[in-house]
DNA sequence: CTGTTAGCGCCTTCAG
DNA sequence: CTGAAGGCGCTAACAG
């Protein structure tokens, strides 16, 4: 099948393709009212059906922007694509989805590659392994927003839960409720993921702000396949924790696995939250208690700065860090 | 920041643009060794990317394939797309993600829209209201795949699951253990969605195989809002089914939230099974027997088969709806 | 109000 | 082995 082109319409319509070419972009003003319809009606004879690449090729811009997160099968990067598809298509906006597992390499590979692609811009949830190359972004000015974490002194807006609150909420409803020995697991921290190493932090603090002792032997940050191994120790310990803070909704899958082989009864036997709102959480026994992210809205503003940025207003940016509110939903693991 | 282009390279190292050409192409027989050096120099130094876009409108191809799906929320559309994402990754294809939603003119609006963007080609879950659509994409031999769901009469490959196996071997194994009354929820039917359709007539052949009555009042399809009520419905006969199969993940959540309200004992009070093996399955209370789909082989062969048809290679299509395998998964629920 | 004329950045003969 | 020229399909001045 021939693709029909803007010059088959001109033809079919008799009339010049730059007049064809004021209508497909809705400048109907300097056109005469039959003209008008005589190329509608072409258009819709031939089926025509501009050809975008050939347009963005002369606009130098794609309308499409590009999404690398690290795994697209966790249920927060999911749920944020969902917000930012659903932001831009408003726009008519599209996004290309890559996967970079975390892999500074892969990271490179895709930027590179989806800037060759002429997007517009790049929504990233950054390994924090190529400064170079986001350095090179920022001052040439191409929008970048990252999202979940963010990278030292590297000035992009970045879309991040309040860690420190989520974390010193949880350890509050577990002091409120009568837990003083409390322990806290997270995923593997070595490559200093934002979000791991401040609810780290966030954890100890809280610890001291309630004058509770910060036990070493309480804390773990581990890859996931050790964790299992980690929580046996913990629990192993003459005293173990009470409670246990999940740093993630991959953390208290591998507890809950764990408390289930042991049968080991919660909360009684060990209270539990867990950071993520996780879609089994109100029907499970006990039903969870968790610290919810509030995806959607975070999705959304990433989608809505780096719009705004491509759009060249000129975003102030006073602080470059946008924090989003964690959310405590009490239920009966805790 | 200046846009460099390939004549920049060109007068940079020495030499015309087509050389540069043949560079990038990775045609280096005809050109000098110092040749191919000096343009390797330039690119480097000018930090120079070739720009996609234009290539694309000479060459009549994008490298990217459009993948539109129901729902990115669900767990089965997130495997699929990983696995799609994967297999694209290793032949430098990309894919641009969109959510139809089931709603038909989303759809349309979708397909037009990639196409328009000269996308190589398309995954859909097809919503099936749009069959003028899908007819011409068969006869212009646009390459397309659908996912999930087939539509009647419309020749194009289809990666579905076995859903009269995955009934069957539910229903098998309920009848194994005992169950005689059993009940079956799917969502809703009315658009026709293949998996349900077949699921439910799976349901009644099932049934019959095993020489067991076929109440109507054991089986339902409703709207997500309805399920919960209709579940209670079920539950409040004089003669209850003693076990019942959930047609996916998300029914069998309502039916865990109902269960756990009226404390019903699993699998005591109700025996269950769900299609769709869940994330939580092996560590809830009791831990779930489900019939798991082999998602990642369904993506890889969705998008193996499209590149395949992508690459010219003319697919001989005897039958063009690829079945999968379910598999039991048993734990304690049934 | 409509047509002509240049490109956008790259690829591809086809001479030299 | 290299360079010049034409064109992919569309947009955007600028003339008529």
């Amino acid at each position: 099948m021939k693709a029909i082109t803007i010059v088959d319409v001109a033809k079919h319509a008799n009339v010049s393709k730059s007049t064809v070419s004021q209508y497909l972009n809705k400048r109907y003003e300097h056109m005469g009212e039959e003209t008008r319809k005589r190329i509608e009606q072409a258009i819709k004879e031939l089926g025509y059906q501009p050809n975008i690449v050939a347009r963005s090729l002369k606009q130098k811009s794609t309308s499409t922007i590009g999404v690398i997160v690290a795994n697209i099968l966790h249920t927060f990067s999911t749920q944020v694509i969902r917000a930012i598809e659903d932001t831009c298509h408003e726009k008519d906006f599209h996004i290309i989805v890559c996967n970079a597992d975390d892999d500074p390499d892969k990271e490179k590979k895709y930027i590179d590659m989806l800037r060759a692609k002429q997007v517009d811009g790049l929504i990233i949830f950054p390994t924090g392994g190529n400064r170079e190359l986001y350095e090179r972004m920022v001052s040439e000015k191409y929008p970048v927003v990252f999202v979940d974490r963010s990278v030292p002194e590297i000035p992009v807006p970045s879309i991040m839960l309040d860690n420190y609150k989520a974390v010193k909420i949880a350890v509050q409803h577990f002091v409120e409720q009568g837990y003083e020995r409390i322990g806290m697991i997270t995923t593997s921290i070595i490559r200093n993921v934002t979000p791991r190493v401040e609810r780290l932090n966030g954890f100890k603090n809280a610890l001291l702000e309630n004058n509770l002792p910060i036990v070493q032997d309480y804390i773990k940050s581990l890859d996931p396949q050790q964790i299992r191994e980690g929580l046996k120790e913990m629990l192993s310990l003459k005293e173990p924790p009470q409670a246990i803070l999940a740093g993630n909704d991959f953390v208290l899958a591998e507890i809950l696995k764990y408390v289930k082989e042991y049968q080991i009864r919660i909360p009684l036997d060990l209270a539990l939250i867990g950071i993520d709102d996780v879609s089994y959480a109100s029907f499970y026994s006990p039903p969870l208690t968790t610290v919810a992210q509030p995806t959607f809205e975070m999705g959304k503003k990433a989608a809505e700065l780096l719009l705004q940025k491509i759009q060249g207003a000129d975003v102030k940016e006073e602080s470059y860090i946008y924090r989003f509110e964690p959310k405590l939903i009490v239920r009966d693991s805790c």
